[in-house]
DNA sequence: TGTACATCAGTGAACGCGCGTTCACTGATGTAC
DNA sequence: TGTACATCAGTGAACGCGCGTTCACTGATGTAC
């Protein structure tokens, strides 16, 4: 995600700079160039950065996101069909980050149940870190059929968590079992990430680690 | 909250319709007239209903409320100082009735594990039977010191929790103990709440209550 | 009981705002010769 | 290597929209006499 304008690009902003100095008769549009790609890259990370700057995702928009990024809100069009496909984008990004930690976390912690707590963890301070973002992946998508492509993305995060819970359980036990174990634990850790942020549960790493360490489950 | 309009308004509204239609000359401007406080109950209910009609809040801003229930947006100011204030008040109702239909169904169910389930399998109902107004409730506040209000309410549902969780714990827990069982449970059904509205996982009651049906505490 | 009057809950017009989206356009880029 | 040209990623102006809020106002209500 390298956001580097072209040397053309360079050229192009100093001869309108130029122009608007000496006051010739200059083009009626002056452009910002990217090189190809690379306006919806910049896109991307000015939306992130927008999200980093609130809570919640509501500051998201074509307008505020092209003012952020020095381009005109037009030029968006030229690489999201629209608002939806924009933000649909930007979720993506942050769901694979959250992806990203929680197995960074999972590793770094070896499995059992050490491991599971440090995903739980991981996913609860993600949250605390990025609150907008982190909104903005679990927002209720407006076409409910057009969320599939998300939900494939979230739903492995889901069979991951799934595997682990396995993992942690007496062999033997039920598919079903598995599937409401692993259900809670997602659970606890959304509700958990959640009643933080709005402000119902304070923040306190310690005190998050133990909500997350269920009781062994039996 | 009954919402008749007085008397005296149904002859100002006819008065106004002859007016209209004989196209006498007639008073600058026509006017809906409450008795005293029925405009305040007739927005919170109006504030109910919009909510009702969709899964966010967002549909819910003065103009819109004040074009439901049939009056000038203007009007709102007299009884709520801003947005925010409308909001809030709408919320507080919706906390209340959360907070009543808990106390209801743990009642219904008796003490003990089983009411313990119950309580929290209402909890997710009431999510899902009422998406709009549930964010609303928790949304995160524009000036966090303003919560203060809603927090003590939230709060005292979060009492409830954890002296029901102290119930059924043995005896001599500790008080930390008894903290992180109930913040355990409290996740448990704002997360699986929220995971279904937004979509993540499908509403089946029987699943929901076998999720909140935590294992034996120990 | 009827009348004069103060109060204040309503009114419509107007404000400025930011939004998503469309339009006709222009000029920088990369390619074919 | 230099030039003509097609492509298409940018541009600013304009659209219509709904919002929260303010303003000066008016007329229905309830009260004092």
């Amino acid at each position: 995600m390298t956001l580097g304008k072209s040397i053309r690009n360079v050229y192009a902003v100093n001869m309108n700079a130029n122009a608007n100095s000496v006051n010739i008769k200059r083009p009626r549009a002056s452009k910002q160039s990217y090189h190809h790609g690379d306006l919806r890259e910049a896109a991307l990370q000015g939306g992130l950065d927008i999200l980093a700057e609130s809570e919640g995702y509501d500051g998201l928009g074509l307008r505020a996101l092209a003012r952020k990024i020095g381009v005109s809100a037009t030029a968006l069009y030229r690489h999201f069909p629209d608002k939806e496909a924009l933000l649909s984008a930007v979720a993506t990004e942050g769901m694979e980050r959250l992806g990203k930690i929680q197995k960074e976390a999972s590793q770094a912690a070896g499995g059992g149940r050490e491991g599971f707590a440090a995903k739980g963890v991981a996913y609860v301070e993600f949250a605390v870190t990025n609150p907008a973002l982190f909104r903005l992946v679990f927002r209720q998508a407006p076409g409910a059929d057009l969320l599939n492509a998300e939900l494939s993305e979230v739903g492995t995060a889901m069979a991951g968590l799934r595997e682990h819970v396995t993992d942690m359980m007496p062999s033997g036990i039920s598919e079903e079992s598995q599937k409401i174990a692993a259900l809670q634990a997602w659970s606890l850790v959304h509700g958990l990430a959640l009643l933080i942020l709005d402000r119902q549960v304070e923040f306190e790493p310690e005190l998050v680690r133990q909500v997350v360490m269920l009781p062994r489950l039996s």
